[in-house]
DNA sequence: ATTTGAATAT
DNA sequence: GATATTCAAA
């Protein structure tokens, strides 16, 4: 068979600062119809599927030469985390996932499965407007929210870019890999805990499993068993946890 | 003696 | 502002 694709240009869709494509999920078309047309008119490359498998297929076409995938979490036949999970498997693709489930587990839950960020329903222009960081942090795509806590100690300024400041977005964190000529690494005085996002949702999914009323330090700090971490750390994060939580704040 | 939570320091 | 460290109490 020739190859009758119609409206799939042969133009790589790499991420060069030209274009940034993004394949969008969504059976729901109204809202596919809308996450497209903030994505274009945010200057995106935007392509819009309706089924999980139609997205598998898409990108199999051009070998998953997309910057990105939006996927939403409630879909026929393949939910958004099986998709992402197969997407994850099979490409190199940050994948967004998208609810209007607002339950905060639900969110957790796509983050600790692999998934670059997690949106929540409504979306906003604002929510997208800084999907071109995922697209930019998939060149070196690979850590496990296991392995990179006990790398991420490494950085004796302590300015770790994870949230670079930020807004309340919960984003993925990166952590630099390989040596790149600034082997300062050798850090025997420990620089300050990150609690990026991944190392936080494991203390939470910690206490949560523990039991909020029982869950002391060490018994957390034994529930998360992340190398390197400490019982004072443990507790340090769990004071602000629980001071955040006693007053109103969000 | 060990661990905790709060206060305080960096 | 976030994380570490100190410290008295359990």
């Amino acid at each position: 068979m020739e190859r009758g694709r119609s409206n799939i240009p042969p133009t790589n869709y790499s991420s060069i600062d030209d274009t940034i494509s993004i394949l969008v999920v969504d059976d729901d078309i109204t809202c596919l119809a809308i996450v497209a047309a903030i994505l274009k008119k945010l200057k995106y490359e935007v392509v819009t599927v309706k089924h999980p498998n139609d997205a598998l297929c898409t990108l199999r076409i051009n070998g998953g030469a997309f910057d990105l995938v939006i996927s939403d979490v409630h879909m026929p036949d393949m939910n958004g985390f099986e998709l992402q999970r197969a997407i994850t498997q099979e490409f190199n693709l940050p994948v967004v996932l998208m609810s209007a489930d607002d339950k905060e587990e639900v969110a957790l839950k796509g983050l600790e499965s692999g998934a670059a960020f997690f949106i929540m329903k409504p979306i906003t222009p604002d929510d997208l407007k800084d999907l071109w960081q995922f697209a930019a942090m998939k060149r070196k795509e690979k850590a496990n929210a296991f392995e990179e806590r006990q790398k991420y100690i490494d950085s004796d300024e302590s300015v770790n870019e994870d949230d670079d400041g930020k807004r309340k977005s919960p984003k993925k964190e990166r952590c630099e890999d390989k040596n790149g000529g600034n082997s300062q690494s050798y850090s025997q005085k420990r620089p300050k805990i990150v609690w990026t996002n991944s190392l936080h949702n494991r203390f939470l999914e910690a206490i949560r499993s523990i039991g909020l009323e029982r869950a002391v330090p060490k018994k957390i700090l034994e529930v998360m068993n992340v190398p390197g971490l400490t019982r004072e750390n443990v507790a340090s994060h769990l004071q602000v946890l629980v001071f955040l939580s006693s007053d109103n704040h969000i």
